[in-house]
DNA sequence: CAATTTCCTTACCAATCGGTAAGTTCGCTT
DNA sequence: AAGCGAACTTACCGATTGGTAAGGAAATTG
């Protein structure tokens, strides 16, 4: 039952921390979402960074897993590229507050000036950059372009997954159903285009 | 004397805000930075959410007055996009803690709940989409998938604004400066590519 | 010169934060 | 049946949060 009770805390703190991020969240309300108390909590993980610790690590975990799935599948590099953005997102969409906690980490390692190679997603942005790489016609790419390339896909797809609240306030449901629904193929377009050299 | 006060404080508090958020950030911090206590902070802005609403419309009128200057110089609605697009990234690139603040309530006002059309750039995100559509080839497209492609640049700068500390910390300074100065041209190509047509 | 307003202070408040200490209640082992 | 450790609880703790109340110094106004 101890296992039950730890993946449902996880589960409770994802959705909390993604809502309001690490400092606005309490233990408290992690708790007491499934109707423990915030002992119960540090009993389990300890404190509040270790938890969020754990949660980091665990996401981490999942989109390198998922890569790898992807690119065992897949060789021709542009299409590898493409299969790997759409996968992403695909996984972030289907789990936004993986993402919403990825931004926000993104956001306050500045302030929190965690020490350098403690980002857990370095071999993931490693392996893009060299798949760009080998891609024709692009071999010679330096590392900070192909990163540059990379980080563009990327930075639209996160924005986009973490911007679905605002942008179903502002333009209504539909509208952003539709989006939602075009957003990969329109993610498609720009990759190859971005790529099709006269 | 009034006048400057008001102003540095709005300059610690959109510091404040853009490092640690709007839960991270205590009034007493921003207060403290300028040598003022909190209760001088409160008697100029009235509660912290009054402080941040402001700031808040600070940046939307900033960036809005910015596009409406750009918007006047150039009338090739490609042309326009881009300049847009590019000056966005300047804009952002020059006040990060302005990036960081909207990125921060796009994902923290999925929280706060706020009503509808409370959100300050919707006249933005609408003009670009307008003007989207006026380019050659791309007028029947609905406003979603529009809006779909507008975002993808937006999220590509804003993303990359937001990720400088990551970046330095993960790639190095040397490599993180290089990108910075590719990002316009990348932008810009990858803007070209996707409008230019077979 | 007197009165008022602006700007800021010290003093205080209840609420909440993350975390410690000390049980209690349970199921499992020996 | 005795013991034990895992899974929780209640009861605290000091620190910090946003905000109120009251007052003082100084400039502005009558």
């Amino acid at each position: 039952m101890s296992k039950n009770t730890r993946e449902q805390l996880l589960e409770s703190a994802r959705r909390c921390f993604a809502a309001k991020g690490f400092y606005g969240a309490s233990i408290a309300d992690i708790a007491d979402e499934i109707g423990l108390t915030k002992q119960a909590l540090l009993h389990h993980f300890g404190s509040k960074e270790k938890l969020y610790g754990e949660i980091l690590k665990g996401i981490a975990e999942g989109i390198i897993s998922d890569i790898i799935r992807t690119r065992a599948h897949v060789t021709n590099p542009l299409a590898q590229l493409e299969a790997l953005m759409t996968g992403i997102l695909d996984r972030q969409l289907a789990h936004s507050e993986e993402a919403q906690i990825l931004m926000r980490e993104l956001l306050d390692n500045r302030a929190r000036a965690e020490q350098a190679g403690n980002w857990y997603l370095k071999p993931f942005l490693d392996s893009l950059v060299s798949i760009v790489r080998t891609i024709p016609l692009e071999e010679d790419l330096t590392e900070a372009r192909a990163l540059a390339l990379v980080y563009q896909f990327l930075g639209s797809i996160n924005y986009f997954v973490v911007s679905e609240p605002t942008l179903t306030q502002m333009f209504g449901k539909e509208v952003h159903a539709a989006m939602r629904q075009d957003y990969s193929e329109q993610l498609r377009l720009l990759i190859r285009h971005r790529f099709h050299h006269g």
